[in-house]
DNA sequence: TATTGACTTAAAGCCGACTTCAGCTGTTAA
DNA sequence: TTAACAGCTGAAGTCGGCTTTAAGTCAATA
């Protein structure tokens, strides 16, 4: 797949995509003979987690070391470490997140409460 | 309390406190006659409840309105809807968050299952 | 009384995460 | 066979959200 379909099919523009590839969020794509990006299933893979990491709130510098030590083929302990810190992260933002719901509500039954006494 | 009992208590720098009541994410605080902010029982809740939702990714745009409505005493059923707009963000967030660490979780299963095979 | 330290303001500065730009190459189709 | 188009690179620009700085005020010690 070329950059643009790319872009397309996960909603990353391809300045973005590219960006991902110099920083090493995603590993190198595989290129044709001009140069061009030619995204393969792997790479696609990692795009798609890449995106989803990232918009969980996944820091970028866990990922880039993940995707370094994957290239490498190395690090396995370290890998497995990186995904349990991140996933432990994760785990007290959705706790976090359950707080402030409630909170929300807590204030939204308010309003309502509000309302009803007006009528 | 002063700025820096206020920034010790909740965490948030004194720069980030003044900064914060100068885009409006929190009420003017009162002062006393040299101008210095002396934060009453409000003026810490508000700093309580924007931290709060900031941290759990509420936008500062709507929590600027939010607040400006309050100080304005107005438009009731508006603050209500944007608690009721940045709850389902949350909302959809907290689920993204769900499967991402499901994702994780799957991830890291499969660590282990390679630790297994090696011993 | 002078210095310390917490506070004030307005404005400039910083950083992460893109985003845009300038100038280029290669492919496709009228 | 040239125009349109998609892609390339490296570097500069942008933006949100603070953070730091400069220049000052005030109250309380030594």
């Amino acid at each position: 797949m070329t950059i643009g379909e790319v872009s397309e099919k996960y909603d990353i523009t391809a300045d973005t995509l590219r960006y991902y590839e110099r920083i090493g969020l995603i590993p190198p794509v595989p290129r044709n003979r001009n140069g061009i990006r030619n995204f393969d299933e792997a790479a696609c893979g990692w795009v798609s987690f890449v995106k989803c990491m990232r918009s969980a709130g996944v820091q970028i510098e866990a990922l880039i070391e993940y995707v370094s030590l994957m290239q490498a083929n190395t690090g396995i302990e370290r890998r497995k470490n990186i995904l349990i810190e991140q996933r432990a992260r994760l785990q007290k933002q959705a706790e976090h997140l359950k707080a402030t719901i409630e909170r929300l509500d807590y204030k939204i039954a308010n309003y309502e409460k509000l309302f009803a006494n007006k009528n």
